[in-house]
DNA sequence: ATTTGATTCCATCATTTGATGGACATCATC
DNA sequence: GATGATGTCCATCAAATGATGGAATCAAAT
């Protein structure tokens, strides 16, 4: 049973793709109030009915969206485990960053829409915030914060969340950082990736921690 | 010559400083755009025309909430440098975190609303972010990551944006965040507290800088 | 008491916005 | 070629929204 957000998936140049595409974009870029069908419709091209035929009420799109969202996230973090499985943690959270700034740097759109749906008081997802509380329980597994998943203390949730937030900021804000470090895009992007692992390698990874 | 904003914080029951205050708290809930003027009055419990009296356009009242959310994180960095004044980089870095936590979570409007104004793609207020540049090179140069606030190296405002992101984050995020570690507000707090320091601390006090 | 200025509310407008009904087109199947 | 299903657009609606004009209210000064 292929759920019509799949299907959506499986050709990419379907018109009801298209629209989650373009959705997607400018939901990232303004939130879910910020964006008008109309704006969705123009930047497709087509009709607002069109859209309502495909994906119904605007909130219905905006849901698709977030879902969308939340696969790629497993997705990315399920390839990531593949890359560093039976590594040391350092290796580990070094791949990870690697791996996750690449790719919010190249889907900015994700990581401004994790912020929006993350912050913004709206929060009707709730079925999204289950899965993003089991992604942050399998990175603390992974991590060895925590002995299963089931089973994962406030601290090491809070420990994943401070590494998982330090990454999605710098792709998110990169329209207001970049110009503050003022440097282009690539040394932009190799400063994160220095910083990050210079905040959190040394967190993670040191002998005897302290108090 | 005082300006509306100042006049309107000396008479703290003062309608224009009511308004000021509800649309500070609704624009840092919703955003710019999840926000009518009609929100706000009913808030105040007044007659959208006399919102539009005291303030004018809706842009301009919320140009004043981001200014004024900017004079306020300017006297709090302020107030944290009398404190740490002289004292070593650890001791400065924990009253920092201190200090800035108590504060976004007595003020979670302040945390949301940087938040969006930082991140939401509308990015009108360009003298808003110089402000933003001199409170970072001011961090940068007090934990001694720069020579002088005219000179801070783009590794440097990383690192501080990296802290800074992290506290602001925390306090933004409670309502998620809070119900996946399953704990009440003071443990939250606690939690943060003790994760920003645990994340933070070994990065920048430990002796021999790593690579 | 009158004047003056400041403040507040009521009524209203023009535009925007989400959404829908129905006409038209396209195309596979019979 | 007729038929039905699917997809797209045009015209339009009702509600929401930002904004304003003008009347009413109030307090202080004259």
């Amino acid at each position: 049973m292929p759920t019509a957000l799949e299907k959506a998936r499986q050709a990419p140049d379907s018109m009801k793709a298209r629209i989650l595409t373009a959705a997607r974009k400018l939901f990232g870029d303004y939130g879910y109030h910020g964006v008008t069908t109309r704006m969705i419709a123009q930047e497709v091209g087509i009709d607002i009915s069109t859209l309502h035929y495909h994906w119904g009420e605007k909130q219905d799109l905006y849901e698709a969206v977030l879902t969308d969202l939340s696969d790629e996230i497993r997705t990315k973090l399920v390839e990531i485990e593949g890359l560093v499985h039976g590594k040391p943690l350092e290796v580990r959270l070094e791949v990870a960053i690697d791996v996750m700034c690449d790719h919010l740097f190249n889907n900015s759109d994700s990581a401004h829409l994790m912020l929006f749906s993350h912050f913004a008081k709206n929060r009707i997802t709730t079925e999204l915030d289950a899965h993003f509380t089991r992604h942050l329980a399998n990175i603390a597994v992974a991590m060895g914060l925590a002995p299963d998943k089931a089973h994962v203390p406030p601290q090491a949730n809070a420990r994943v969340l401070a590494v998982w937030n330090s990454v999605v900021n710098f792709a998110a804000g990169e329209d207001l950082f970049r110009p503050i470090l003022n440097v282009d895009r690539q040394a932009y992007l190799a400063v994160v990736k220095e910083t990050l692992k210079f905040i959190l390698l040394p967190a993670f990874t040191r002998k005897a921690p302290q108090a």
